[in-house]
DNA sequence: TCTGGGGTCCTAGGACCC
DNA sequence: TCTGGGGTCCTAGGACCC
């Protein structure tokens, strides 16, 4: 049977939630990402308003380059617990319609609304009122796609941004993809776009004519499941967000960093950072990983197995420094250090003889990692803070 | 000119086991 | 001295997505 899928996806969402906060803002260029610095900020935008876009900036855009382009913007930093709140009043909006719900991240879902004729009207009924709720409860825009599948629902939303609404008829899915350029199929980026112009592809159209094996040189396994995208074949279920499988943390430096005591004091407050997530979410790390970036933009990365699973800061930061010791440092400073914790389980899962693979001290440990995750809780993060974290410290901390 | 931070998935090579 | 074919697990890197 014939499947009704929607693609919701939030148009501008972190400038839309500051325009809409901020009055003042509204109407204009709004830039939301790192600090700009007068031209010398290092990042990234993280998103932009259409205003801003009129001048060219772009999500993933150098904050410095969009401060050349745009200087009359609002550069704001992310508040990245405000849009978690707005996004919450989003879902509850769009799970009013079904169950059968997806979120695919903080402000986009899939929604399969298959036999919601009779109760809604069908699929386009739907999307129209799902726009009709966000905006007017809670004065955001959303673009919508309706199709018979994920894919060609994403594509569909994404087609008419802003405030777009496409609508995807069974019948009509080969020619609405055909024309499309390459970089619309879900998966191909740069460098797969490139190989496959390469050989004198430039539509999707053009792929969906090929046979699978025709591809496999170029893409081996990926072929099969591109050429049927291609086709806009695509079975996949909407199904509830997966168990999360890693969980990590990582900082650019503001300035390149040559004193290896510096390095380690970020792993440590990163350590912390991830171990306070796991135990919130109430998940223990089996691995972690290592991540460094030198002044060169080279990355190289390094992992380990813990002996046991921890959900503790210390833990992570003794793992994160043996690893630093196998990195090789040919290039320099420092530019960025990540920790992210892997093989996540949930707490009980895999640990009923707990008592047995518990270290000595980790209760009370424990217990002192509680008690600080109830002080943030109630007075917000970075009100404890290690002493070895605290600028000019003595120095035997 | 400069390139964030959060993730997922895939690949290739090596270790290891049968 | 020469030497198989799987299969699985692990690591590191890279492409991609938002």
């Amino acid at each position: 049977m014939a499947r009704t899928i929607l693609h919701v996806d939030m148009d501008a969402f972190y400038a839309a939630v500051e325009q809409r906060d901020h009055p003042a803002y509204r109407g204009r260029p709004v830039v939301v990402g790192a600090d700009p610095k007068g031209g010398r900020g290092r990042g990234v935008v993280a998103a932009c308003s259409y205003e801003a876009r009129a001048a060219g900036v772009r999500s993933a855009l150098p904050i410095s380059q969009a401060w050349r382009l745009c200087p009359d913007a609002v550069f704001l930093r992310p508040r990245f617990a405000r849009y978690a709140q707005v996004s919450e009043a989003v879902f509850s909006v769009l799970c009013r319609y079904t169950d059968r719900l997806e979120p695919l991240s903080i402000d986009e879902a899939f929604l399969d609304v298959t036999g919601s004729d009779r109760l809604f009207g069908g699929g386009a009924a739907v999307g129209r009122r799902i726009k009709e709720s966000v905006r007017e409860e809670l004065g955001l825009v959303a673009s919508v796609g309706v199709a018979p599948n994920k894919f060609v629902a994403k594509v569909a939303s994404d087609l008419e941004k802003p405030d777009g609404f496409v609508v995807v008829q069974p019948e009509e899915v080969a020619a609405f993809l055909a024309p499309l350029p390459l970089g619309r199929l879900w998966g191909v980026g740069p460098k797969t776009a490139d190989r496959l112009m390469r050989v004198g592809l430039r539509t999707i159209g053009d792929v969906a004519r090929l046979r699978p094996r025709d591809l496999s040189g170029l893409l081996g396994e990926g072929a099969e499941h591109l050429v049927r995208l291609a086709r806009g074949e695509d079975d996949r279920p909407v199904e509830p967000g997966a168990a999360a499988k890693s969980l990590g943390a990582e900082t650019t430096f503001e300035e390149d960093v040559d004193d290896p005591e510096v390095v380690r004091r970020a792993l440590l407050a990163l350590a912390d950072r991830v171990a306070g997530r796991l135990r919130r979410r109430r998940l223990r790390a089996g691995g972690v990983t290592l991540k460094l970036r030198d002044a060169r933009f080279v990355t190289c990365t390094r992992s380990a197995l813990l002996p046991r699973p921890t959900d503790l800061g210390d833990d992570l930061y003794r793992e994160a420094l043996a690893l630093l010791a196998r990195v090789p440092r040919s290039g320099g400073p420092v530019r960025l250090v990540g920790v992210t914790a892997t093989r996540l389980e949930a707490q009980g899962e895999g640990t009923v003889q707990l008592g047995l693979f518990e270290a000595p001290g980790d209760g009370r440990r424990r217990e002192l990692f509680r008690a600080v995750d109830a002080l943030e809780a109630r007075f917000g993060a970075g009100v404890v803070t290690r002493a070895a974290l605290v600028k000019g410290r003595a120095s035997r901390g």
